[in-house]
RNA sequence: GGGCCUAUAGCUCAGUUGGUUAGAGCGCGCGCCUGAUAAGCGCGAGGUCAGUGGUUCAACUCCACUUAGGCCCA
């Protein structure tokens, strides 16, 4: 055994307000120490061999700093991969980043000042796309070093980056396997289109750009073909699209009604008639199914013979509602994303008879050459002079302009590659059944349903940084085809750029001659969705299959990811997609959904709001442990957080600061008495009852903490150590416990208590390691030391602690839960009585809870006594003649079984008298009769409740009794002086800074029935306060050599003196 | 406009399949304890459980609608 001291720079420091480092010191010693250490890649090389668990880390953006929500993503996905490694398995964590996308062309279209694509063209492709392959990585050491500092354990040397040649060269392989297998097709999509920049725009785009704007509403009418009598009433706020109308939409169990109305007939939907009629009589009520099917003649005569069997029919669609218009909704395919699906799926053309730049082309005669909403006035003039137009007036409403050039929007079809997803609902919907979802309703609603509705992925975009789009066109016979590889283009292709450089403009000058024709075929113009980047990672990551094919087997599928909610249909659907059609299963099998981080005002942080909290000035304040900790406890990441640095700061103050202290108090009291932690822990299980009762609490919290974590509910976890440290560890056993610390030599009874301790906050250090990494790490190290070879050198090279079942002793913990309840109610009972704790008094008498079992507090009653501070503890089981009794029904248990009668039941406990409320309270039984049926109670069925008796200071919380005798006689008194004193002389021993082991000559000077009553205890005022010698002095002392004080009313001054000794 | 999440004490959050008097921490007031703890303990003040309506013997909890904040779509 060493028998140098373990602890040589104790973090112990007496009250100068000092209190050794900050937390962020601490950290970046332990940051260091990880460093030079090689911790994080000894953590994986330590699990060679071992099972993997598979972590996938989405990608983000370097072009913006990391923000507060990232923390939480980032310690989220830390902590579960820690933990994970501690319970014995492999877990490799490759970091990335997604580095394609509309936002960043975004970004440097700003910063360049260009204003369309045009300009972008104008700038030149290449240029743009090498300031666009810049600003990807703008703030990359910023993340990296976010990322560090935080704790976040992630290989940020070898990431995954989807612009590399590598990555994009998989993204390609995958494009041409779905093209052989017919899965990518050209077809059209609606974009909200600038005719104006001649540009479609993004979602984000156009939200930025709704006004209120006042536009035509009108009414038309659609005569049937086989009874051109009577119309369908159909309403638009776009005449203009009318031209291109190609179907008509009813819901299949709307009511519809055949009205007739100033002789003429109508069919829209019931519930829309009075609002559009007015005043009409019924013919006749049907469903919309009536109606799928039926012809009617076109409004226009420009497409009269568009080709399909459909075409000028009604169709059914589940967006018709009757909320506003007719219940019957104008199709123009050409012009709405609804209007679209329904007209693919039934074989509709799409009729275009617009222009890029928003007019009418010129076989639209009558408005050839007009902007197509400028036309509306005119359309409609042409409708009611043609006896076409039921109605005709103007309506408000949102409206989407350009952000740039404020020309309003018009939905518009655009050519786009498509990948058909919607083959493969049904295994997309079976796949995502066997995903955990955390919180499980994202799984079932949020995706589920979004699976459900599932349409074709666009995946093209008609812009310039992203993967290009692997396809060659021949122009000559329309020959496709795919190219999925680089070997695979450097065989067919010509022209290619040396360097390679798969992006554009560069790989569009790339030919490849035509199989059929002969002729040169182009690249497609398209670059593909950044989403199909991103949710290519699990195999582009690793060069799949050029050069990963031996690492995939171990590292797909993920056993976890997680994300914000905003990913639902980003990465968790493009990882979900691509995997289901490329391998037939879901690439993750654990799914942790977090929600946003809010402000103090639950409102979004925003850079214009000015209320963005930035994470660096938090860890500076409290480090980055509290802000984790924070983060993780304050609520369940699923629900949105609001952040509160004031709350941050209170986490360090009650969980660390305690936990700090508990190990501060150890090391103390270890230090001074050279105590070995090494061989402590090899000690033999203390039979001491504190000692067993902390190591069953220990042995209860582990197990349930795995528990928690393993099940992802990692706020229950964190939240049940913080409880443990700050009550069961600190409260309650090193409180009650100090004595043992401080006695003098080295007794089995101090060294059990020390062995306790120290396996506790070992236990700890391991439980909170993966929230907590820098200071568990810390901890753990303080207690092994350096020294010690047989335990590895960092906590999170250990094994997860499993719980010692042989420990948990749950008939001790419940005695030990019913003292805390006695105690606590005393105590309440105790200040009703107004007496300190300090003063002692005679007697507390218990009445147990019937529940109670017969010797709940058997050997509690001595640490009952000592908490109180009483000397004696009466347990009386009849609380008859003492309290007063109510009773009531347990509406719980009693509800279900007696339904209604519950009240004619509680009716009839109010005649009942206090014998008979005590007999139910110690039998738990009882028969009644309640409106002539005989029913039988059992225990629980009714509640006791008692109320104070008599003469006593009495606490109860309704079924427990707690009853202080208030009065004192002169033995008490003069032992609450001496208490009194030894408070005293040790505040001021502190005050003029003794060390805790220095011994003292005490003087007291008093009036006589003080220093009678201290005569009385003299050898306990003189071992609690280390005195050597103690003097009671009756003569007046001079006040300025000693402290005077206060003594319960009387004067005294007391003299201290160190002792050589 | 649609889908989903959130709303409980001054603040941040718990609240099991509907059931006794809706809890905790912080903050505030009063009292107490302390030989590790700028900590802790007790008591008190503080709640129309966002609002309205419904189902039920019984609603914070279930249903409908409304309001506010958020996410994703249109």
């Amino acid at each position: 055994m060493s028998t140098e001291p373990i602890i040589s720079d104790s973090e112990f420091e007496p009250k100068s307000g000092a209190k050794g480092p900050t937390y962020g010191e601490l950290e970046e010693q332990i940051l260091k120490f990880w460093e030079d250490n090689a911790i994080f890649p000894a953590s994986i090389a330590g699990r060679a061999g071992s099972p993997s668990f598979v972590f996938y880390e989405g990608p983000p953006t370097a072009n913006g700093k990391p923000g507060i929500h990232h923390v939480i993503a980032r310690t989220i996905k830390d902590l579960v991969c820690r933990y994970q490694t501690m319970k014995g398995f492999k877990v490799e964590r490759k970091g990335g980043w997604d580095t394609h996308g509309l936002p960043v062309e975004i970004e440097v279209e700003k910063a360049l000042g260009l204003e369309s694509k045009a300009k972008i063209i104008e700038y030149g492709v290449d240029k743009f796309n090498a300031k666009c392959r810049e600003s990807v990585f703008k703030y990359k050491d910023e993340w990296d070093r976010l990322t560090r500092r935080i704790g976040y354990w992630l290989d940020l040397e070898h990431p995954y980056v989807t612009l590399t040649n590598d990555y994009v060269e998989s993204v390609w392989w995958i494009l041409a396997q779905f093209f052989q297998r017919g899965l990518l097709y050209e077809g059209h999509k609606i974009v909200p289109y600038c005719p104006r920049c001649g540009t479609g725009l993004s979602s984000h785009e156009v939200a930025q750009g709704y006004d209120t704007v006042t536009d035509p509403s009108v009414t038309v009418t659609m005569p049937l073909t086989e009874d051109p009598q009577t119309a369908f009433l159909v309403w638009t706020t776009t005449p203009w699209t009318l031209i291109s109308n190609t179907a008509l939409a009813v819901g299949r169990d709307i009511d519809y009604i055949l009205a007739v109305k100033d002789g003429k007939r109508f069919i829209l939907a019931e519930a829309r008639a009075n609002a559009v009629l007015g005043e009409f009589e019924v013919e006749r009520r049907f469903k919309g199914a009536e109606l799928i099917g039926k012809k009617y003649q076109p409004i226009f005569p420009f497409f009269k013979d568009a080709p399909g069997e459909k075409t000028f029919s009604v169709l059914e669609a589940n967006f018709v509602s009757t909320e506003d218009g007719t219940g019957i909704v104008h199709m123009a395919p050409a012009f709405g994303a609804d209007d679209y699906e329904v007209g693919r799926k039934n074989g509709l053309p799409t009729i275009q008879p617009v222009l890029p730049d928003g007019t009418f082309e010129a076989k639209i005669t009558p408005y050839a050459g007009q902007f197509v909403k400028d036309a509306d006035k005119q359309i409609i003039k042409d409708l009611k002079q043609a006896g076409r137009l039921y109605d005709a007036g103007q309506i408000e409403h949102t409206y989407p302009f350009c952000w740039r050039c404020d020309t309003p929007l018009l939905y518009y079809a655009r050519r786009s590659w498509y990948i058909r997803t919607s083959h493969f609902r049904d295994q997309l919907l079976e796949l995502n059944r066997k995903i955990n979802w955390y919180p499980p309703e994202i799984g079932e609603k949020r995706f589920g349903e979004w699976l459900e509705n599932n349409v074709d992925w666009a995946l093209s975009r008609e812009r310039f940084w992203g993967t290009p789009l692997p396809i060659w066109v021949c122009e000559k016979c329309g020959g496709q085809t795919a190219v999925e590889s680089v070997e695979d283009l450097k065989q067919r292709g010509s022209h290619l750029p040396e360097p390679l450089d798969l992006h554009k403009p560069y790989v569009d000058e790339i030919t490849i001659t035509c199989e059929g024709c002969q002729t040169a075929m182009h690249r497609v113009p398209e670059v593909i969705d950044v989403w199909f980047d991103s949710g290519a990672m699990p195999f582009a990551q690793w060069h799949y299959p050029f050069s990963g094919k031996d690492k995939l087997p171990t590292r797909y599928p993920a056993d976890f990811i997680s994300e914000a909610v905003d990913q639902t249909r980003g990465w968790f659907y493009s990882l979900h997609a691509i995997a289901t059609m490329l391998t037939g299963e879901s690439s993750f099998k654990n799914c942790l959904v977090m929600e946003f981080i809010v402000d103090k005002k639950g409102r979004k942080m925003s850079k214009s709001r000015g209320n963005v909290v930035d994470p660096w000035q938090v860890i500076a304040s409290d480090g980055a442990d509290t802000l984790r900790w924070y983060l993780l406890s304050v609520s369940q990441p699923w629900i949105p957080t609001k952040f509160d640095a004031d709350a941050v700061t209170e986490v360090r103050n009650r969980f660390f600061d305690t936990w700090r202290n508990t190990l501060a108090f150890f090391e103390l009291y270890a230090g001074i008495d050279q105590i070995d932690v090494i061989e402590l822990l090899k000690r033999p299980a203390s039979a001491n009852e504190f000692d067993r009762w902390l190591n069953s609490r220990l042995a209860s919290v582990t197990g349930q903490v795995d528990k928690a974590y393993s099940s992802y509910d990692l706020t229950g976890a964190v939240r049940q150590i913080a409880d443990f440290v700050v009550d069961d560890v600190s409260n309650w056993y090193v409180r009650l416990n100090r004595r043992r610390f401080w006695g003098a030599g080295k007794s089995e009874e101090k060294l059990d208590a020390f062995a306790t301790l120290a396996r506790g906050l070992l236990t700890i250090a391991q439980l909170a390691a993966p929230a907590a990494p820098f200071f568990a790490d810390h901890v753990y190290r303080r207690l092994i030391g350096d020294a010690a070879s047989a335990w590895p050198k960092s906590v999170h090279l250990t094994d997860f602690p499993s719980p010692n079942a042989g420990a948990i002793d749950a008939d001790l913990e419940s005695r030990m839960a019913a003292a805390q309840r006695v105690v606590s109610l005393g105590r309440a009972a105790r200040a009703k009585a107004r007496q300190k704790v300090r003063q002692p008094l005679r007697e507390v008498t218990i009445f147990p809870p019937g529940e109670w079992a017969a010797g709940t507090l058997d050997g509690m009653t001595e640490l009952v006594a000592s908490e109180l501070n009483v000397k004696l503890v009466s347990i009386r089981a009849d609380a008859d003649g003492f309290v007063q009794m109510s009773i009531k029904p347990n509406f719980a248990a009693l509800g279900s079984r007696l339904g209604a009668r519950v009240k004619e039941l509680q009716k009839a406990l109010g005649s009942w008298d206090k014998s008979a409320i005590d007999n139910y309270r110690r039998r738990q039984s009882a028969i009644m009769t309640i409106g002539g049926e005989t029913i039988d109670l059992g225990p629980g069925d009714l509640l006791v409740d008692t109320t104070g008796p008599e003469g006593y200071f009495v606490e109860s919380d309704g079924r427990l009794i707690v009853a202080v005798d208030g009065r004192l006689d002169d033995d008490l008194r003069a032992e609450g002086f001496a208490r009194e004193l030894v408070n005293r002389v040790q505040n001021t021993r502190k005050k003029i800074g003794l060390d805790v082991t220095d011994r003292i000559r005490l003087t007291v000077h008093s009036t006589a029935p003080v220093l009678e009553a201290l005569q009385k205890h003299v050898g306990r005022i003189k071992d609690d306060t280390l005195s050597v010698e103690l003097g009671l002095r009756s003569e007046k002392a001079d006040r300025a050599a000693g402290h005077v004080i206060d003594l319960n009313g009387q004067e005294a001054t007391i003299i201290i003196e160190r002792s050589p000794v």
